[in-house]
DNA sequence: CACCGGATTGACTGGTTAGTCAACCGAAGG
DNA sequence: CCTTCGGTTGACTAACCAGTCAATCCGGTG
């Protein structure tokens, strides 16, 4: 075991990545950007990478996996479905505020260029979905939730909901402060699950 | 007046550009994959268009012209609020029916990529909301709609809901058929006005 | 100390393509 | 019949950049 390198250069150009990819985007970005950012060599990011788009893959993946399992965690519990989807909410707002960047770049070049990419992250989408579309039928059939409304458009509408807001603080929209955040969760499942009409 | 061409060759490389983007991405396609679909020599494309760019941008605000027109011809009326969004949905769904190529182009590489383009589409885009977000406040002191749920988050919701449909329908997550693009519109609408709670 | 192999370097190449431009065509008008 | 001029053509160029690779470095091992 000659491991424990002092400094994970892996590391480092995935991070560099991430505000490359946010500042200037993927597809404008050069290669030797991310690796003039991460004070490493050109060659270096293909030594760990196959290519530029399998760094962008491994950004995306990474975190993906860490949602899903907090859905699935969320989803294990016997909470109100309520809570539930204020739990999910907040877990994506909070990974926003504390990486910015990060969700930027997964909304911006992912979650909607998945055309680009392989099937490998519409799967992997779709399995956020097929997640919290768990959550709202076993509510449906509690009767806590109504059953009129099919589970489909129900995630369709809680995820994009979501997805708009950060959008939003993302391009500069919507006011972003601590206090948005927390009202942004509460705000969110308020309308989804308890509707706007008076 | 010497005008009325027989063809409009300039609708015509638009029409075909539509097609080219949204089968390989705006960014995988070349520029002579546009004038070979158009039927067109290459340079023709320069001669009406600054650029690739350039035609994105005309195809987006083309498109969000009619949209944004839409909307406060809606506005306008005094049906109730309820009402007012399914017929903004609506619009936007019966869009994407007629022409789901050209829908998927502005979602895909526009709506997030907000990015690389300037900021006139972002304005563009932030006009849509401030409509709805009228719509959304002259019910809230209508007494239609609760007041607690502020209006950007509101519009966030709503749009987001029916973006995230389409992009479901475009990424073939969500089942398409003429009663699916009928059964969107009303459950959008009574998730966001009536809530998922039972 | 000599050797090994993985980490690291950065110059170079091969292929790609947005955008240019000089020439050509044909209808309208004189 | 000739001229004009916008529409049209497509070969060409200048730049760009992802990915390769041969060389170098360096820590560990025997």
């Amino acid at each position: 075991m000659t491991k424990a390198a002092p400094v994970d250069k892996r590391r480092l150009i995935l991070d560099a990545a991430v505000r490359v990819f946010a500042r200037e985007g993927f597809h404008k970005c050069r290669v030797s950007d991310i690796a003039d950012e991460a004070g490493v060599a050109y060659g270096l990011v293909y030594h760990y990478f196959k290519s530029k788009d399998q760094v962008l893959d491994t950004l995306f993946l990474e975190r993906w996996e860490v949602l899903l399992e907090a859905i699935r965690h969320t989803d294990a519990t016997d909470l109100p479905a309520e809570q539930k989807l204020h739990q999910i909410a907040g877990f994506i707002i909070d990974s926003y505020r504390h990486d910015p960047d990060l969700m930027k770049v997964i909304i911006v070049e992912v979650t909607r260029a998945a055309n680009s990419f392989g099937a490998v992250h519409i799967g992997k989408i779709g399995e956020a979905y097929a997640l919290i579309r768990g959550v709202v039928e076993k509510a449906q059939e509690r009767g806590e939730f109504r059953a009129e409304i099919p589970a489909e458009f129900a995630v369709m509408s809680f995820y994009g909901a979501i997805e708009q807001v950060l959008t939003g603080w993302i391009f500069g929209l919507l006011d972003e402060s601590e206090a948005e955040y927390e009202d942004a969760k509460v705000h969110i499942v308020q309308t989804i699950c308890g509707g706007l009409a008076a």
